[in-house]
DNA sequence: TTTATTTTGGAATGATCGTTTCAGAATGTA
DNA sequence: TACATTCTGAAACGATCATTCCAAAATAAA
C-alpha cells in the first residue's frame, strides 16, 4: 500500500560491515555510516534500527559470510580430512597476510565482548561452527589412520582455530608474512605427529 | 620557585590505565578518567597532555610490567630453562582465567595499532621483550637437550606468544577454563617431543 | 484517481566529546 | 615578607555524537 525501499537492504549492510570492519564499532560514527552506506540517515533509522542494532545485523552477516568461507574448502574433491584442514590453514595464512583487514570477529569480540552478551553470543555462533567444522575433519582423519590415536579432536580444533587470532595479531605488529607461514608450517606439521 | 604538584604522576597513571585496559581507547572518555584518576581536568591535561598522549604514557607503562612480570619467574631457582618455560605458561593461564581483564596489549592491538604507529611501536616493544625471553630460555632449553635439535627457538617462542592471544579470545567467548587448561598442556607437552 | 502508508531529505535535538581558558589559591625561592 | 611560578577548580568552548522529528515526495493498492 506503499512505496519501496530506494536501495536493498542486503547491499547496505555489506557497505556499513566495511566500514564497522575496519574501523571497529566505538570509532565508527553515524555520520561515516549514513556517507559510505549513501542513505539518508531516517531511512537508515527507518530500516536498520540504532546504531548498535546495526553493527548487530553486520556482525551477523560477517558470521555468516566467514564460516561460509571456511566451509567452501569442503567442495574440494580428492582431498582427504586432514589435507582439507591444511588447506583451510593454508587459505587462512593467505587472507591474513595479504588483506590487512583483521578478522572482524577476533576485533569485535576483544573490543565489545567483554561487556556485550549480545555481542559474544554472535561470535560464539559463528566460532562453534568453524570449530565444529575443523573438529568434524579431525575426527574423520583420526579414523582414517590421518593423525595419532591419542590427539583429541575438539581441543585440536580449538588450538587451531585460536591460531589464528595470534596470527593476526602478529601480523599486525611485525608485518612479518614469512613468520606466519613458518608458524602455520609449525602447527600443520604438529597435526600429523 | 613554585608549588608542587598536589598528587604523584605514576599512581594517576596507574589509575588511567585501570580504566583503558578494561575500556579500551575510543569507549574511555576524558570524564572517565577525571573521575577515576581522582584528578581536575586542568591538572590532568597539564600532566599528561591530551588523551592520546596520556594513553601511551598508560600503554608504556602496562608494557613494562607485563614484560616484568614475565621476567619475574627467571627468579626462581631450581629451574632448567624449559621449566621456567612451563612455568609462565602456567602463570599466564591463571591469569588468563583468573583476571578477565583481556591483555591490554592484545586488545589495544586490534583497536588502534593498525593505524596507529606509535601504538603500534609500544606493543611491539614490549613483545620483542617477552619473545626474546622465550627464544633465550628455548635456546638454552636446546643446548642442555630438553628440546629437540630440528625445533628453531625465535619460531617456537612467537608461537608461545602468540597463543597467549588465541587463549584471551577463547577464554572471552567460552568462559572455559579447563579448555584453556587442555590447550596449554598441548602447548607443553609439544615443546617436548 | 484517490487514499493510505512509507520513504526521504534535512534540519534540529540534547548529550557528550576532547580541549581551553582564566581567575584565584598555593607554595617554593629570594 | 614578597615575588614568581605553578597548580587547581569550575565554567565554557566548539565540535561531534547518536537520535528524533516533521513536512514533503513517492507509490502500491483500492
Amino acid at each position: 500500500m506503499a512505496r519501496d525501499k530506494d536501495f536493498i537492504p542486503e547491499e547496505k549492510i555489506a557497505k556499513a560491515l566495511d566500514v564497522f570492519w575496519q574501523k571497529g564499532y566505538n570509532a565508527t560514527s553515524m555520520q561515516d555510516l549514513v556517507d559510505a552506506m549513501q542513505i539518508n540517515r531516517s531511512s537508515l533509522y527507518n530500516s536498520f534500527g540504532d546504531k548498535h542494532n546495526l553493527f548487530l545485523e553486520c556482525l551477523r552477516t560477517y558470521g555468516y559470510l566467514a564460516a561460509q568461507d571456511f566451509e567452501s574448502v569442503l567442495k574440494l574433491k580428492d582431498l582427504s580430512p586432514l589435507e582439507m584442514l591444511e588447506k583451510i590453514i593454508d587459505v587462512y595464512v593467505e587472507g591474513t597476510v595479504y588483506d590487512c583487514k583483521c578478522c572482524m570477529g577476533i576485533k569485535s569480540s576483544f573490543e565489545l565482548a567483554g561487556d556485550d552478551e549480545e555481542v559474544r553470543r554472535i561470535i560464539k555462533q559463528a566460532s562453534d561452527r568453524t570449530i565444529g567444522l575443523f573438529t568434524d575433519l579431525l575426527r574423520r582423519a583420526k579414523e582414517q589412520g590421518e593423525i595419532a590415536e591419542d590427539k583429541n579432536p575438539a581441543v585440536l580444533a580449538h588450538i587451531i582455530f585460536n591460531g589464528f587470532c595470534g596470527w593476526k595479531q602478529s601480523y599486525i605488529q611485525f608485518k612479518d608474512a614469512s613468520l606466519i607461514e613458518e608458524m602455520a608450517t609449525y602447527t600443520k606439521k604438529h597435526l600429523r605427529n
